[in-house]
DNA sequence: GAGTGGTCTAGACCACTAA
DNA sequence: TAGTGGTCTAGACCACTCC
């Protein structure tokens, strides 16, 4: 006869890393505070290093704690920009509305330290869905107070803004969507497909990521009258430092 | 005087996962396949098992492989559901617009497979966005095929629902939202917030979610006309389970 | 220079899966 | 029952941070 389930304690890494979570949820360590280090684990519940390594993986793979070499294991912070999907139906005419997470962007700049522009063939998204051959492609990567937090790809049917300010650094007055109006082509309506994963090793370390932080992929699609699609920007955000927000009607 | 940066190549863990990785991403493994186990790293690389166990331990943090207990370590797969965040500027009328991500929910239905209803004193949030001090709350699990995707959490003002469908397992046709039309108080209009993050153990558990996998919030909350609150709805998304859509104009 | 996290070895016992 | 991943020990050398 088999037998029946059999009781199971959790693991020792486990209940150490509990332990450290549950002082990190309920604030007794607060935003950057230092954890105990191996040594300290190792010291203080008489456990190999493998364990204690393992203990404070758990909590770093959860994105609650970052390792510095050299230096000690944080607390990690959480301080999101918030990011308007429709600016248009704002919170203002639904006053009562209290944000319900804080985001602390006021005031801070955007700002672009990377650029790439470049004509190729388009990618079997873009194509799809510009049906276009050739794109115009634009690269950037926005950073906020030094810290990058978002990379961006803007893809436009090469055909259409061919000669445009689009393919240049700068885009004059307005940017791209101005210079998509000139062509008679504003952007009226947008679709936003948004996923969550973790980052690619490229992708971590061109925002910095520390591990078990996940990002969040924008896929935003820009049509003009006509249900024309111009644009199809590609944006990778440091979940971290995102909280998006989006308001419609019933 | 101090030496420059010296060269250092990737350690030996990191150069394994990410040869297994670019088998995946190039499809040479492909969704479910078994990769090389932690003895077959051993013996191709001449390492030691913990080395290998750490090469393995990459891809499942990155999401790209799941390890099953005496079995193998194996290439996991992204099937996501579209949710609409929208219907009514749905994609029909942008009908040029082609989906850029795959999903294959069509044909699937949503399970409730778990149901708590119950008054009980605000959380701070719940107490800051509806204003008011006591609440009714109904927890449910949503899953697709027997898989668990979704927890979902809403929170109604006691004073406005106390006595109605809504505190009851049975909302009645139309569901709670006719419900609150009932009373005059039809939501109108609707504010999400969406953020990522690892999940919390009990969350992994609730969704049976291997490491490596982030969760997609959602703090939902829905106005009736005269910007009332109605509505705290804050949902957990199984974030490899889901494409999230939102359509809007300029 | 002392302490920290990063990498790696060489073992061990266990629970579980699958043939 | 053979093979797999899960947990754990006891060491080692390294690069890095901070004082």
């Amino acid at each position: 006869m088999t037998e029946s389930p059999v009781h199971h304690e959790s693991p020792i890494y486990r209940r150490i890393a509990d332990r450290l979570r549950e002082q990190i949820m309920s604030g007794t360590l607060g935003d950057g505070d230092r954890l105990p280090g191996e040594n300290a684990l190792m010291a203080e519940y008489g456990i190999a290093r493998a364990t204690a390594r393992q203990a404070l993986a758990v909590l770093i793979n959860e994105g609650l704690a970052v390792p510095r070499r050299g230096s000690g294991v944080y607390v990690r912070l959480f301080r999101p920009i918030r990011r308007h999907g429709s600016r248009r139906l704002s919170r203002q005419q639904w006053g009562q509305g209290t944000a319900i997470w804080d985001s602390d962007a006021r005031g801070r700049a955007y700002t672009v330290d990377e650029i790439q522009i470049q004509r190729e063939a388009a990618g079997e998204q873009a194509a799809q869905v510009l049906g276009a051959q050739d794109v115009w492609v634009r690269r950037r990567r926005y950073s906020v107070d030094g810290r990058p937090v978002q990379l961006a790809v803007s893809h436009f049917p090469a055909d259409l803004v061919e000669g445009t300010a689009i393919t240049l650094p700068d885009t004059g007055p307005g940017g791209v969507y101005a210079r998509l109006g000139d062509l008679g082509h504003t952007p009226v309506h947008f679709t936003e497909e948004v996923r969550a994963r973790m980052p690619l090793p490229g992708e971590a370390e061109l925002l910095g990521l520390p591990a078990g932080n996940p990002v969040i992929v924008i896929s935003r699609v820009a049509y003009a009258v006509g249900g024309v699609p111009v644009e199809l920007n590609e944006m990778t955000l440091d979940a971290a430092s995102y909280v998006l927000q989006y308001d419609f009607e019933a």
